[in-house]
RNA sequence: GGUCCCGUGGUGAAGUUGGAGUUCACGCCGGCCUGUCAAGCCGGAGGUCGCGGGUUCGAGUCCCGUCGGGACCGCCA
């Protein structure tokens, strides 16, 4: 399969079950070793592997030459094994050596030492960056998470649909990616933030089970796990209820997983957003530690102290001292550092314990606490000696989230590192908060989510109480996608939008082209969507999706090796339409 | 929009409380070398210390600004 009118086998793949064999190998010369005019060893790479081949007439060949070796496979001498790499038992002997291409010296080693260097150098020459294994293993990687979920989704009977990246703009979600007609001047396509429209339509005309390994576009900041283009999974089903949508991505994402690490994954567990906040602060548990949240309020309830009392909700965390020596054993200097982290992300305060031996406590509150308090929080909180304990006491949501931070800040381990604790989020609250202009509920995920059906009563009552048919699937505390059923029934539709405060008219304006065809008979349906590079990062062992990405941008939005984006002539603005506005004013 | 970290030959790093023409390793160029494998030995070239301004007798070092890279917050329905 690999061999070629140039080659006829692959570098890496060379054995002792070939020697004796002439071969024709092609690639890029790693490394040299010149003994004299009569005698240097040459370290052949191609994306297999490296092999040495030995040559003994006078060839100049440097770093990064595209060369054709010619010669026989044969053992190493006794003693000259090279047990680091794959191919170190045997060499090229007898070696024609063709230059195919000569190379200036490469910037930075095509090695595995580039991993020391500015990411920014290794994006400007990605080409060279991509010949490194590392960079070799991802892509692939990335080529068997893609086929694996092809397979599983078509042997599931889901059909690939591609759909328009050219589309109209929608003023909801996040930042769209604006193309300007030519033929309308002033008039703009968006570049999809994801395929979420199309494939609700393509319910409404019968395709039943529908998927896309698609490209979404986002004008947003870029993170580590964020970049403007991305990969994700999207899928829809129809005529199923929440557990078909979650067993069947569920399916893919085994299969991808199985693909690249050749294990089944653990069974991916559930747990419901509410519980998920209770006990990890976040609607993104990592689940690969413990320090979970512990609820105290109960233990202060007749407290005299002024922070607790009457506080709605308290918890704490316990920082092992046996997991987290550094952490629990902190000094004055880190606790303030982690009071003003719990500050930073909303807490009035925190509270800091330390455990001593016989259930004694040091603490800047414990004066304020009875002897009975002190021993029901070391009880609940299952405290030894040595242990830190953390304590927020404020409004449920709060004590969460800051409670949740820390956690992840004291005790989370690298994205990548194992083991993979995969879990679907269920039960989203359907409206998360209100706006602070109008006064009306803001959509948790997006205004066609179908309300959990026992809560509908609630819409009129307590509307933030509705729980969502919506559901996230999180790997190792990264949020990989997110899918929900969705609402078929105009009416129902109409009276989500009236909750958010859209009016009919506003609904038809905004969504018209999308809730039209709602009219001619929409099948229930409901779908997911999750996130092929985030995926790849951690099963690839990275902790960054640009490390999984062949040309990814930088943070700031640039490509350093395109340039990109670069400013046009003005001749082409014209054409479409466009005048630039002066740059803003620099004080 | 914000917080923090980084920027010194091609690459990676060192450079102390501000003090001579910045140092080291790798790479590169030349020479030697027949069993190396990040080969070895000898010699050589290569720098706007990101850029601009300020403080100072004197700035790689201190201050301000700016550009670039990274982590995070906001943002990502």
């Amino acid at each position: 399969m690999n061999s070629t009118a140039m080659r006829t086998h692959m570098c890496g793949e060379l054995r002792d079950a070939h020697i004796g064999s002439t071969v024709s190998l092609c690639g890029w010369v790693a490394r040299r070793r010149e003994h004299g005019e009569k005698l240097a060893f040459v370290d052949l790479r191609d994306h297999s592997g490296i092999v040495q081949c030995v040559v003994d007439n006078d060839v100049d060949v440097r770093s990064e030459y595209v060369i054709r070796v010619t010669g026989v496979v044969r053992a190493r001498p006794e003693g000259t094994v090279n047990a680091n790499l794959p191919t170190g038992t045997v060499e090229i002997g007898d070696c024609q050596v063709e230059v195919l291409n000569i190379a200036e010296p490469p910037p930075f080693p095509v090695d595995q030492r580039a991993d020391e260097v500015d990411e920014g150098i290794r994006l400007r020459y990605r080409y060279l960056d991509i010949r490194r294994e590392r960079m070799q293993k991802n892509l692939r990687v990335r080529a068997l998470v893609n086929s694996a979920i092809r397979r599983e989704m078509e042997s599931n009977g889901f059909l690939e649909v591609e759909t328009p990246l050219l589309m109209p703009s929608t003023p909801e979600g996040a930042r769209e990616f604006l193309v300007p007609s030519r033929k309308e001047p002033g008039s703009f396509f968006a570049l999809p933030q994801s395929p979420q429209l199309w494939k609700q339509l393509l319910m409404v005309s019968g395709i039943d089970r529908y998927y896309q390994i698609a490209k979404c576009l986002r004008d947003e900041d870029l993170r580590a796990d964020r970049q403007y283009e991305f990969m994700q999974l999207d899928a829809e089903m129809s005529f199923v209820s929440q557990d078909d949508v979650l067993e069947n991505i569920g399916r893919a994402v085994v299969a991808a997983a199985k693909a690249v690490t050749g294990e089944e994954p653990p069974t991916i567990q559930r747990i419901t957003w509410l519980e998920a906040m209770n006990r990890f602060g976040v609607d993104k548990p990592d689940m690969r530690f413990g320090m979970e949240l512990v609820e105290l309020t109960h233990v202060f309830s007749g407290t005299e102290f002024k922070a607790f009392a009457g506080a709605e909700s308290i918890k704490g965390i316990r920082v092992d001292a046996k997991v987290y020596p550094d952490a629990a054993a902190s000094g004055r200097n880190k606790l303030d550092a982690l009071t003003d982290r719990a500050k930073k992300v909303g807490a009035k305060g925190l509270v800091w314990i330390k455990v001593g031996p016989d259930g004694t406590v040091e603490s800047p509150i414990a004066k304020f606490l009875s002897e009975d308090e002190i021993r029901s929080l070391v009880t609940a909180m299952e405290a030894q000696s040595g242990d830190l304990v953390l304590i927020v006491a404020d409004n449920w949501d709060t004590t969460c989230e800051v409670l949740g931070t820390l956690r992840n800040d004291i005790g989370r381990p690298p994205v990548h590192e194992g083991p993979y604790a995969y879990v679907w989020v269920t039960e989203f609250p359907l409206f998360v908060g209100v706006d602070p202009v109008s006064g009306t509920p803001r959509p948790g995920h997006h205004p066609f989510c179908h309300p959990h059906p026992d809560d509908i009563s609630l819409f009129d009552t307590d509307p933030l109480k509705v729980r969502a048919l919506a559901y996230d699937l999180v790997l190792n505390g990264w949020e990989l996608g997110s899918g929900s059923i969705r609402i078929h029934e105009p009416e129902l539709q109409r009276r989500v939008f009236n909750l958010l405060g859209i009016s009919d008219e506003e609904a038809d304006k905004r969504f018209g082209f999308f809730l039209q065809p709602f009219r001619y008979g929409a099948p229930p349906h409901g779908g997911f969507a999750f996130g092929i590079d985030r995926l790849t990062a951690i099963l690839a062992g990275e902790e960054n999706i640009r490390e999984v990405i062949a040309f990814p941008k930088t943070q700031s939005g640039a490509d350093p090796m395109t340039s990109a984006p670069t400013p046009v002539e003005n001749s082409h603005l014209a054409e479409l339409g466009l005048r630039l506005l002066p740059p803003p004013a620099t004080s």
